[in-house]
DNA sequence: AAAGCCCGGTTTCGTTATGCAACCAATTGT
DNA sequence: ACAATTGGTTGCATAACGAAACCGGGCTTT
């Protein structure tokens, strides 16, 4: 009755969430994004149990998102910063904000936001374009399964 | 001892989670965008117990992702599909497959791909923009946070 | 250098969610 | 009319989650 892995799958998707599809790491890793780097800080920001914290920065260090750094401010404690795969998350972070934002707030109910640092302006919407630049949308798509599966 | 929820975060990637972040109503939405609609397509695609597909389905029908259909084959059954909400989890979705394809597989191993139907070319990787066009990366933005808030 | 306070966890234990299988009603095929 | 398929629900075992207690090494204060 273990929880069900997508480890094997062939479906992009169900692998990225395999690895980063719960409850707790996106957000670690958003933490993260903004500079935060200590066990403490992230367990402030986020109010997550330490003992879970604890189990997704291993997670996520274990995955390559996250490794561990000796020092930075010179004490013997060690701090969480991103790798490039982690780095490399911030696309799909934007397309949760994006969407987030449509969705999930009343009018001008308060929220974080996403500025650019050169005008203080929010980030465009995401594109999802096609090589020669066409916007596409679900319908403009098909699905290419690989050749020999089940 | 509850999940702690994240329906009152002023984060809307957080807000985000909330709604789409468990093990499988991104899967399943994934799916409906390819065209499945009926609950026994969804289980035979997924692989997932039938409670816990029953339990997603009315979840996503209930915060308007999906809503069910009488039919559309003549049969008495029903059908779920996407609300424009639901699609507009597209660019979501491309952006966790091409961090899933670019980090979670290894080289020549089969995959499932997303083709542009115009030219069967993959989509072209996302890119975060500004208002003015130009590419952003983390470094190149901020986090603002609502006025009063803790 | 001793006492005490942080920081970064681990342990314990109760609660919740997940997953499998059995069951069941309504619909559909024969 | 009868059997199989569809679309679920129910029960039960197990794994994940979460709060709080605990704990050891680092750091600070004196």
């Amino acid at each position: 009755m273990k929880r069900t892995s997508m480890e094997g799958a062939t479906c992009p998707v169900a692998r990225s969430l395999d690895v980063i599809g719960d409850w707790w790491s996106l957000l670690i890793v958003r933490d993260a994004q903004y500079g935060l780097r200590r066990f403490g800080e992230f367990q402030k920001s986020l109010g997550v149990a330490k003992n879970i914290l604890a189990q997704r920065l291993k997670h996520l260090v274990d995955h390559g998102i996250l490794e561990t750094q000796p020092a930075s401010d010179g004490s013997a404690w060690q701090e969480y910063v991103l790798t490039e795969k982690g780095r490399s998350l911030f696309p799909i972070l934007v397309a949760l904000g994006q969407w987030g934002q449509e969705h999930c707030f009343e009018a001008g109910e308060p929220r974080t936001r996403v500025l650019d640092k050169a005008h203080g302006q929010p980030v465009k919407p995401l594109e999802v374009r096609a090589v020669d630049g066409r916007v596409l949308t679900v319908q403009d798509v098909r699905l290419e399964r690989p050749p020999t599966q089940g």
